[in-house]
Order: C-alpha cells, then structure tokens, then sequence
DNA sequence: TAGCGTATGTGGACGGTGTATACATCGTAT
DNA sequence: ATACGATGTATACACCGTCCACATACGCTA
C-alpha cells in the first residue's frame, strides 16, 4: 500500500488508437475548413478521433499547437492550389507571354483557394507568431515551394523574359502578394459582400493587371 | 404570498452606473487596442466597469454584439487616422499633384493606423456579417466619411485632375484598397515580420506607387 | 407626496472551453 | 518474464458566454 491506490472504473475502451496525432490533425483541419481558425477546438478534436480530451496533450503541447500544425496544413493546400492553377496554363512555356500567363495562374490560384476554402485561407493566416511562407516541407505543396516561392519564381520568370524591369525586381513579390491577399482579404471579410460573384471575378482580373502594369 | 419569496442577501453595491453602456464600450475599446478582436471578452469587460456580468446583458443583446459596437468605432478611429493624414498634407492643393498627394495620403494614414493601432485594426475586419464601411455616421470620421469613402473621394479627384481615366474610375478604389489592405495584413499578420520597420515604409510606399501605375 | 411600473443591476446556475495532475494500460526491450 | 516508457483515462479547476429569477432605484402619474 506503499504505492497508489485510486482506482474507480476498469475502463474498456481501445487504448491504443493507431494514430492519433494525424487523427487529431485531420479533425482540426475539417474545422478549419468548415469554420476558420477558431473554430478548431481541442475538445472537438479529440470527440471526433474518439478519444478524452486530455489525449490530445500527448502529441500537441497546446490547442495552440494544434492550430499552427492546421496552419501548415492550410498552408500546403494553398501552393498545391496554386500549382494546379500554374500546371493547367502550361508551365512549360517560356518568353514574356509564358510569364505573363504564369503570374496571372499564381494570383488566380491564390484568389481560388481563398475563395474556395476560406476556413482554410483564414487559418493559414491566423496570426500568433506566424514565421514560415517559405521551403518549409510541411507548409509546401508538391513541387516542394510555398505560395510565397511560387510567386517569386514567376517574377524572375518576368524578369526574365523582360517584362519586368531588373532594378524593379527586388521586393516586387511584396507588392504583388499585396495586392492580391488584400484583395482575397476584402471579399472573404465582408467589404466587397455586396458585389456579385461574377463581378468578383471581373475585378479579381483587374487587380491582376494593376500588378502587371503597376510592378 | 402568492409573489416570489426567494430573496438571498440585501446587497449594498452602488446600482445604478450612470452610463454603463459607454463605460463597457470603452473597456471593450482598451480590450480590442491592446489584443484584437478575440481580447474583448465579455466578463473582462464588466469587471472593469465594476459590475456584474450579466449587466452587459441590459446594453448588448451578446458578446458579439459589444464586438460589434467595438468595431464600429474601431472603424471610426480608422477614418479619423486617415483624416489626420489629409489635414497634414493640406486638403486644399488641387490639381494633379494635389490629387496624387491626396491618394498618397490616404493609403499612408491607412497603413500608419494599421501598424500602430494593429488591435483595433484586426477588430474593425473582425468577420460575421461584416456590413458598413461607408456612410454610418457611427463609423465615420469627423467628416462623415468612412475609410471607403475617403479612398473614394481622392480617387474622385484624381479623375477630375486627369491622372486617372474615367473609363477605368469605376471599381478603381477596390483596386487601391486591395493593394493598400493586403498590405497592411501582411505586415501585421506576420508574412513580412522578417522585414525592418524601415524597409515596411519603404516597401509601402512602393505598394501605393504601384496602385499610382496601375490602376 | 405617495405609489407604482420599468429600466437597470445582482445572484446563482449551466454547459462549454483549455489545461494541470494523478492514474491505468499497453508495447517493447531487456 | 519483467520493468519501463509511451499513450490514453479520470478528475478537477478556472474561465468563458448566457439563461433565469430577484432586488433596487428612477421617474411618472395620481
């Protein structure tokens, strides 16, 4: 009687779940998915994996830390989106309209996805202590670049081609991302709700060439 | 005895705040300042107004009520952060340059809110249902005038002075705001923490030569 | 001036959340 | 076979938003 000696109920349930890290994960990333950042709630996580809340402690130090591996996650979907879109105009082609066609697939994929997945988009920008749009494996898509390497490959690729001047280069991704994440921003937010969805479309297109003539 | 007969302790507190209303509405303000839209906690709130939770509940029908009263003025400073930048450039200049002046300041008092009051601007994008970036005199500067409103109208000048063709002055300020918003959420997000505060400036700059080209 | 209705604040409770601490179980290396 | 470390459970706490019944005080009418 040295030792400890609570017990209560015998507890029959599985123990051992497989794999309940990339459980978790995938229940954090459907509520993601369905409802943005804050909607990935730890104790939901661990309802849907069949599991007491508590379990999750042994593979995340946090909910926080559950969100920023969501986060990752979201991150990846974006550059795969963002390759689908470059891959569907033809990567291959070179020469200034090659490079014209590539910049407008990236900023197209961008505003896709976050159109398209916005829980997800919103997630992948949740802010705390953010650090990591870059080669991050876990946070890339196929080809192994993030959204950020993507559209910095298709501005060299512009500058290349000489459609983009080579002293206007550097920092150019800035711009560009800016423009086109405000613009993502503003309609998944509200501000541009009243316009119509084709109208979206319309000026998505105009922000683009803003871009293209404004770098 | 027919009444309700349940009572408890006499309770000898003040009663009767005199404006609970304003008073939870700032704290809510302090709240959203210092730590966006999720820091403004409903109990937070009371507590600092010195009364019980449930009072708020005389005042805000819910939490996201008080949320939205906050962003309401949030939006509000913003307008009057932007004013300020006006003013100082001297509202008067017409002409090109004036009007080119006046878009530069528009964006600049934007992105000088965005990074000082980076709280309050998360708050006033706080999604559900977002609803009024224009005319409500309870968003609106000391002009009357809504941040949208105020991009509006130097865009306005900028077609009468002629840097901007009227063909394409419809939709143009979704495109300035695009880029000028994207912006600001990127710094503040973190995507461009890795960038000095000098660069940021230097970089912003470069958004709103961009929009100057482009649009 | 007395009384009363209503606006405003209080008290207590409920279910939900994140998380800490102690315990039970299981796979595995010795 | 056994001891141990990894994984899941049980229990508990503080905090949150919100519901309900009740207490109090202000301002109107009589």
């Amino acid at each position: 009687m040295t030792r400890k000696l609570r017990s209560k109920a015998p507890a029959r349930t599985t123990y051992r779940h497989g794999d309940l890290r990339r459980a978790l994960l995938e229940a954090g990333i459907a509520l993601a998915r369905a409802g943005g950042p804050d909607a990935v709630v730890l104790r939901e996580a661990t309802r849907r994996a069949g599991v007491v809340p508590n379990a999750a402690y042994r593979h995340f130090a946090s909910r926080q830390d559950l969100l920023e591996a969501v986060r990752s996650a979201a991150l990846s979907e974006l550059a795969k989106t963002m390759e689908a879109e470059i891959a569907l105009v033809g990567r291959g082609k070179s020469g200034e309209a090659g490079a014209r066609a590539n910049l407008r697939a990236v900023g197209a994929g961008y505003l896709r996805f976050a159109l398209t997945e916005t829980g997800l988009f919103r997630t992948a920008f949740a802010t705390p202590e953010f650090r990591g749009f870059t080669g991050d494996p876990a946070r890339a898509g196929d080809s192994g670049l993030g959204p950020f390497e993507l559209l910095s490959a298709a501005l060299d690729q512009m500058a290349q081609a000489g459609s983009l001047p080579a002293e206007r280069r550097p920092g150019a991704e800035f711009l560009a991302w800016s423009a086109v994440h405000g613009f993502a921003m503003l309609v998944i937010d509200g501000p541009l709700h009243t316009v119509s969805r084709g109208d979206i479309h319309a000026i998505g297109e105009r922000v683009i060439a803003m871009v293209e003539k404004g770098l």
